[in-house]
RNA sequence: GCUGAUGUAGCUCAGUCGGUAGAGCGUAUCCUUGGUAAGGAUAAGGUCACCAGUUCAAUUCUGGUCAUCAGCUCCA
């Protein structure tokens, strides 16, 4: 008898080499049902493993993330299945196929090249799998053994897989009938377990995603425990598209794309307006922690972008102009100009920490296919700072930097995960002073109490970093704000300040952005508002709404009224019904719609209608600026 | 940059098995003066992304270029 101890903390004694199948059917008829794995000790496991003594057991649903894990993990089988049905008479060989976050996908190389089209007949066969309800059975074999079945199956990218493991791992297959992958596991039990499904696109992913590796076909899908669920996620998805910020700013004429400058963005007076009170509020609390404001040049020459490492490490995205025969770049990054600012006249330790800020137009060669609407351009304004200080005031100050970023990201009702990058390939200094400036972030986020995970090999060129990344409409996460720590700019650029005991010390340098970029941080906002800005950044914070040409007068009166005081207003004098106006008011997301005609003009007041709301209420032109200068100057959300 | 797809009016899209194109919304004008999500009529708007080639004839076929979209790689 094997004693199995459940999640409640009750025990059970089942027969020995019986399986989590028979334990669970032992427990609850409805739950037998739904199970798609066990945990046990931590671990996600087979249903048809034999049981473990002593282990602590716990079964997942659909509702666990490691249940869901296993069931999308099975379908990415079931497509490699359908494809080998279809296509395995054409050289097809399997790369990966691992379940991710919503889904899964399945890497192949083939000669033919799947169309959407190829997709739906994909879908068929795969669900012809589905109803054959195949079991999944664990095999585990001898890494020889392994490499043997894969080699005369002509899986190349397995066996290449397979000498990959170390000499002492398990090496376990699973087998649905006529289909056999290299997996660890775990499964569900049965093919029969994927009952909605769907894929949703081909793209090309380079093999162990590296792109001087071969380009292989990437097939994505998803799978839900019922249809219903399916069908719900699909049109979440569709919503989420609805936000879509490259949507929205055409809509809402924030900015355009053109194709006589791609990736350089423009904007339009909505969109600047945005822009401006971003900035305006940035310039707030940067002088509140502290911070002056300096600006520098975008053009300076090659001389200083050889000293400060650029030129050898980042040559690839940079923009580069001739002037008198000299060489000279186009900044890629803000840094080195803050520093001939700081290098400009001595400083004493009595200074420091020094925080310098610039709203800096950089301009980045990024690979075509990269570019993304606001998120990922080849000009961006980054809301730099560097600051300057003493080795014993690091800590202190990230810790500083950490609660600015904090107070910016709330304002915004923004949340964020942090990561830790640590030294790259590319980089440059010694191992010591990367091992010191990764620490002291380190130390600053426990100290505060910020969770991070590592991101291993991610680090500037010159020091290591703390990103925030922040999500948009569709779970994507975009990298926004960056602490960087600098240890080696100021040994380059031979920086000093003169210390208590009157002797010249070198500074430590932090790179800082909180937007990240403002061109970035619009778009995240835009996704993040649905396009419903709060008050103080919509670009028209109130539209008039005249009843009838009658009343224009009233109206540009009242316009007259709200403009002295500094609210962004228009009145809309077309020739049209007043449901119409009041449609239009709300497709265009402004926050306050002020109807206006007999009643109002008589009495003097506006009747209000707020975004989103259906209902409305008659207030005097004074009590309606009260009200909206204080939605203003709470920054209230829309 | 790589793999694949796409590019027709300001926007969303239809269409042409090769004979130079349509709709809805938007815009303009006129009628209507209407109280909280679309009143009616008329009109203007397109070298069918760009450049070559094939052809009597190309928006349609072929090749190239550019841009966009999805993903990979890279990044704020």
């Amino acid at each position: 008898m094997a004693e199995i101890i459940l999640k409640d903390g009750s025990q059970r004694q089942v027969a020995d080499g019986s399986t989590y199948l028979d334990l669970v059917k032992s427990l609850s008829n409805s739950l037998a049902k739904k199970v798609l794995a066990a945990k046990v000790d931590g671990v996600t496991t087979d249903m048809m493993a034999a049981v473990k003594d002593g282990a602590k057991v716990d079964f997942l649903t659909f509702e666990d993330a490691d249940g869901r894990w296993a069931l999308r993990h099975t379908a990415s089988h079931v497509l490699a299945q359908a494809i080998k049905h279809l296509y395995g008479d054409q050289g097809v060989q399997l790369a990966i196929g691992p379940a991710i976050e919503n889904g899964f996908y399945y890497d192949i190389d083939m000669e033919k090249r799947l169309t959407d089209a190829d997709l739906r007949d994909i879908e068929k066969e795969m669900e012809k799998i589905v109803k054959q309800n195949i079991p999944l059975v664990r095999k585990e074999v001898s890494r020889d053994e392994a490499i043997k079945m894969f080699e005369e199956k002509g899986e190349g990218y397995k066996v290449q897989l397979i000498k990959d493991l170390p000499e002492d791992a398990t090496i376990s297959l699973y087998e649905q009938g006529d289909f056999v992958d290299l997996c660890a596991g775990p499964h569900v039990l049965s093919t029969g377990k994927v009952k909605a499904f769907k894929l949703q696109s081909v793209a090309g992913a380079y093999w162990r995603g590296n792109s001087d590796n071969a380009m292989l076909q990437r097939i994505y899908g998803t799978a839900f425990e019922k249809k219903e669920d399916l069908a719900e996620y699909l049109h979440m998805l569709e919503e989420a598209a609805k936000r879509d910020h490259r949507r929205l700013g055409r809509e809402l004429d924030l900015f355009s794309l053109q194709d006589e400058g791609p990736g350089f963005p423009f904007f339009h007076p909505n969109g600047m307006v945005i822009r401006n009170e971003l900035i305006n509020y940035w310039r707030q609390v940067h002088r509140r922690f502290g911070y002056q404001e300096i600006k520098t040049p975008m053009i300076m020459n090659r001389r200083l972008w050889e000293q400060s490492g650029h030129w050898d490490h980042y040559k690839e995205n940079m923009y580069f102009t001739v002037i008198d025969n000299e060489d000279y770049a186009i900044k890629p990054m803000n840094c080195p100009g803050g520093i001939l600012v700081y290098k400009s006249q001595p400083h004493s330790y009595r200074e420091l920490p020094l925080r310098l800020g610039e709203l800096g137009l950089v301009h980045r060669h990024e690979l075509s296919g990269a570019l993304h609407g606001l998120f990922r351009v080849r000009n961006f304004t980054q809301d730099d700072a560097h600051i300057f200080m003493t080795p014993e005031q690091i800590e202190k100050e990230i810790q500083k930097t950490i609660d600015l970023f904090d107070e910016v990201y709330s304002t915004f009702g923004l949340t964020y995960t942090a990561e830790l990058s640590t030294r790259p390939e590319d980089s440059m200094g010694s191992d010591e002073i990367w091992e010191m400036a990764t620490d002291a972030l380190r130390r600053a986020m426990e100290n505060r109490g910020l969770k991070f995970i590592i991101n291993e090999g991610d680090g500037a060129f010159y020091g290591p970093k703390i990103d925030f990344h922040i999500r948009d409409s569709i779970g994507r996460t975009w990298q926004c704000g960056t602490i960087q720590l600098d240890m080696l700019m100021p040994e380059k650029f031979d920086l000093t300040y003169v210390g208590e005991d009157g002797q010249k010390h070198r500074p430590v340098m932090i790179h800082r952005v909180v937007y990240g970029s403002i061109e970035r941080f619009i778009g995240i906002l835009i996704e993040n508002y649905a396009g419903a800005f709060p008050v103080w950044m919509a670009p028209v914070q109130a539209k008039i709404l005249p009843i009838t040409d009658k009343f224009l007068d009233y109206a540009y009166e009242i316009r007259e009224k709200l403009f002295a005081e500094g609210i962004r207003v228009e009145v809309d004098a077309r020739n049209e019904k007043i449901g119409y106006k009041i449609r239009e008011a709300q497709v265009k997301k402004v926050p306050y719609s002020l109807v206006v005609g007999q009643q109002e003009a008589e009495s003097g007041t506006v009747n209000v209608r707020r975004y989103g709301h259906m209902d409305s209420a008659s207030v005097s032109v004074d009590e309606f600026l009260a009200q909206i200068k204080e939605a203003i100057a709470k920054k209230e959300q829309n």
